[in-house]
DNA sequence: GATGAATGAGCCTTCATTCAT
DNA sequence: GATGAATGAAGGCTCATTCAT
């Protein structure tokens, strides 16, 4: 019975922070109560107080817990395709359809998170190391396909990564903003086109 | 202190714009308190509600009159070289030298305007017509390219614009909250090759 | 202390309305802070948003429930008499001992409840309903004198009626200002004369 | 020239009453502000202040100057009657004219003061000076019919002075806040009736 | 003398957190 | 263990009063 309350324990722990998200990502972290996420959650607001000690910790268990996984996430999902090519291509539809279709809210979540990083500490180092955990696998596959003398030999490995996920989230933010010039699947097959252009030498 | 002239209401008014855009890209919108304002404006909480009546008239105006000039800004500074490429890659390093020198804070403010238009429909606004217009400036400049023959026929210019920008922005975002992998030179050098590896046809 | 029962609450809630009641008739309505109102109640200033959203509401709710009850309380004490004479005589009995006995303070907070009429719609409508209420229910005892031959048939049982609460009102006012002109003893003896003078043919 | 300025003075001061009566009646005093009452003088509120130091003096300057002064009003418009019956109905008609005609306005600054006096004891006996002065010329006027005959003997005309003018002060302060049920035409001839069936001997 | 910008104490209200039931 | 009533510090905003211009 102990391992059904463990599990029981996890899974209200989850509701919660889906919850919480659901409230953070609509009207952001600080305008947010307890008793919004609480009722989100249909539980009580002295439930959430046994797992989260408080609210700041709601939202780091997010970023840790949702956007800091997202490094993880993308190796799984952008397979073990041979070619480097392969793979970032297979990485820029991935942003996309994460922000579409997969993880809507995730989005959102970056930008409120974002802000609040402004302020504090382990907040900001959590979605430094997201980045940093992202940039480190684009890194890798651009690594390679230089490395295999796919790609041009003068690019810079980390500085195009950093490049590629500043533009993924840049674009991610000003998608979740509504704004309408953004048009997802057109810049995606530009930015294709362009990363084409720039990295594989003229056949 | 009576019948002061125009301009020293136009002047405290500024002030007092400084002193809130320091405050809340010190602190976030929602923590910096008008208590805050007031003190790093040197003035009493008082005298500022006869500038601006409302705390979230603060941040607009930040939003209208800061981000908000952001296009004619860069239109008037980009100047009026003949070349489309160069004036594109004369965009790039102004973007750069703007976060870095020139406006510093005005990267910190875009975040946390961006935190805000999540709930605020006239930050979101005045956010969106800034974006609009960077976009419109960059788009023309890349028509400008497309219908002269200086850059590859097949490409959109709203499109890249918007990448463009999305990834400004993007930069700016991870740039002011301190991400030690966004390296600003090594980028900009990057993101110059690439253009020039998509926009110009091979010679 | 969650979970308490309906009549915590509802007791509770009396509690504060006796609190608001107390200061209002003391420092009047815009001069009674809530604390003054949580301080005589003996909780927290939180506490009473629970039961009233705004200080508004903790007056409109004693219009309504404590001013507004006079009709039926007036109907109620009045007794079922059958000569509308004594049940007149009575009413006005009834007035003088509820000013000085029963609920000493209503008179007050009639008196502040009136001012804040001026500029709160609510709070004239509720005191409009209050006065057409008793007026009605003078007004039936006077009628049912006329119709039954005890009173002299040219009278207005609907003017009547007016006339004497207004004058009831009228001396609660002043007696609750501490006016020494008004004595009530006598002034109910007088009036009982003037309406058995009016209302009664000579014999 | 000192005349002049002083006649200058005199007629600003009244002004400023003017408009503070304006806007007490409209707001409550507790709500109305110097600058609402500097707005409607067309002053500056510098301005108010070299004539008043502060806000309660206005509303006290108000009960003194416009509410204490009707006792030598009504005198002086009562007239010089002989019959006391006929300065008696005189006066209830000039109670009603005042309302509606010729000074609209005073009704809702009895109410607004009356509120005030629960707080404030100068406004209490400015307020308590201006009913002591109708009641005594009220009473003066009975007295003067029971000496002569003209009254029935067992009347005590201090008593029905104040019942007179509570029920002046009644009906005035139902009036200005517009019920419905207050006819005032219907009321004044009612009341007419009831003191003559009350004050005068059969014949 | 007049003006109205500036002051700052004080108010209503909110909400993260606690803890009695 | 769960509940949600209670707490009270803190924030946005107002406004009577002052005083530099």
């Amino acid at each position: 019975m102990p391992r059904v309350s463990q599990m029981h324990l996890r899974r209200r722990r989850e509701a919660i922070l889906n919850a919480a998200m659901e409230v953070f990502v609509t009207k952001g972290y600080q305008v947010a109560t307890i008793n919004d996420i609480a009722q989100q959650a249909g539980l009580s607001v002295g439930a959430l107080y046994r797992y989260f000690p408080t609210k700041a910790d709601m939202l780091l268990a997010l970023v840790r817990e949702r956007l800091g996984r997202a490094p993880e996430l993308f190796a799984r999902m952008a397979g073990r395709a041979e070619d480097p090519w392969e793979r970032l291509v297979r990485c820029v539809e991935l942003f996309t359809s994460a922000l579409r279709v997969r993880h809507p809210g995730t989005g959102r979540l970056l930008l409120v998170t974002l802000a609040e990083a402004v302020q504090d500490g382990e907040v900001r180092q959590g979605l430094h190391d997201r980045f940093a955990g992202l940039v480190r696998y684009v890194e890798g596959i651009v690594a390679e396909g230089v490395a295999s003398g796919r790609f041009r030999a003068d690019v810079e490995p980390r500085t195009v990564a950093a490049l590629l996920l500043s533009l993924a989230d840049g674009v991610a933010i000003y998608w979740v903003t509504g704004t309408p010039e953004v048009e997802l699947n057109a810049m995606r097959q530009s930015l294709v086109a362009m990363l084409r252009a720039y990295l594989l030498p003229e056949p």
